[in-house]
DNA sequence: TGTACATCAGTGAACGCGCGTTCACTGATGTAC
DNA sequence: TGTACATCAGTGAACGCGCGTTCACTGATGTAC
């Protein structure tokens, strides 16, 4: 069964964009190695011919998920004036589809808890990957918020994560829709750029 | 060895204590049975003579941190005015001490992605208790905002978790206490109280 | 071109371990007489 | 008051299970001659 090169790449890739969505759904104890080499095509045993560790998929999985979900949200909004830009972000982010797609969604929102409990070099790479979604957050909030810009991108990524946390953690639908709207307007208030009406895809 | 009620009840509250802490610092999959039964003092085979599960156990863990944690935000802040009265529960909520110790700190920064995974029974418990502590918030942004204050506390309940979740991933101390203090000074802006200087206990 | 050999991605059984749960038991206590 | 019995909180061994990890192996491929 021996393969190129070429392969192997591929076959590691396919890995690390199943876990990369088994670890949001299930969580990092939640989902284990051989269920990911599983849904993956493979059985579990060559699980080590690619990565040293768990912990070591685990760490690019999460890099993975960060990359795939920063186009999701900031791709396709370039030539919006800031103001607008943001509106349309926090749409997309604080949204229904996004909030019950957990295994697709944002990896700070899906594993923000587990990550609090991990060593340093999994916090590390959140680390990483939080500052660089910020610092394009922070980049729309430079004109209006000058050197405060990347404080405010920050807490605004707080408010997001946390909207997106708190509307997963209840049980009720209708107050689960009603948190995403609250924060889109706390967030839109905050930024003094009043909200606009529903029109949008 | 058989006690009387008293004793039993007194045993029960022991094991909930006990599991209030350990879930919030290992999470719902980390903190077993056996673990939280040895920490009370006792063997894990006698679990099954005060909880039908484990799942049981969670729910009323969860609940027990919720009020403990509400009392430690809110009380002591009776006769402040509602600006003087959020600075304060935003001081004592995004604060470094609360985010090293995450055994006794707030429930839902512990557990949301945790929460999020679980079924409805857990996430009802949770939406209660988030409820609970957003009417209390909401009782002091009336005045200023109205109809709009549920909401509201809402959208701040999220940006106070979300603060202590983010500053929780992220594995350089110092940015830490910024993402805290980010939180702080755009919840402060969002409902227009001023930030203060750093003088309180 | 044809044959022999080396490589190594992937297989599948097995390791020790901790999980949630069950259960026969122990033994201090409360109750009945 | 003294004795016999019932109760049941808590013990500790055991259940099946899935975990992360290891390892001897298989067999399709690339390379050397």
């Amino acid at each position: 069964m021996r393969r190129t090169a070429e392969d192997k790449d591929e076959t590691r890739r396919k890995i690390v964009d199943v876990a990369s969505h088994r670890l949001r759904e299930l969580g990092v104890d939640g989902a284990g190695v051989a269920r990911i080499m599983g849904d993956a095509g493979l059985t579990h045993g060559g699980f080590y011919a690619h990565f040293a560790s768990k912990a070591e998929l685990v760490r690019e999985a999460m890099q993975a998920a960060f990359t795939t979900n920063r186009k999701r949200w900031l791709d396709g909004l370039e030539r919006l004036d800031d103001a607008t830009w943001l509106r349309r972000v926090l749409r997309r982010y604080l949204n229904p589809t996004h909030r019950d797609t957990i295994g697709d969604g944002c990896p700070f929102a899906a594993l923000a808890s587990d990550v609090a409990r991990e060593g340093p070099e999994v916090r590390a790479v959140m680390e990483k990957e939080l500052l660089e979604t910020v610092d394009r957050l922070a980049e729309h909030l430079r004109a209006a918020e000058g050197d405060r810009a990347r404080d405010r991108a920050l807490a605004l990524a707080a408010l997001c994560g946390g909207g997106i946390l708190m509307a997963r953690a209840v049980a009720d639908p209708a107050l689960s829709d009603q948190i995403l709207e609250a924060c889109q307007e706390l967030a839109m208030r905050a930024f003094e750029c009043p909200r606009a009406d529903r029109s949008e895809g």
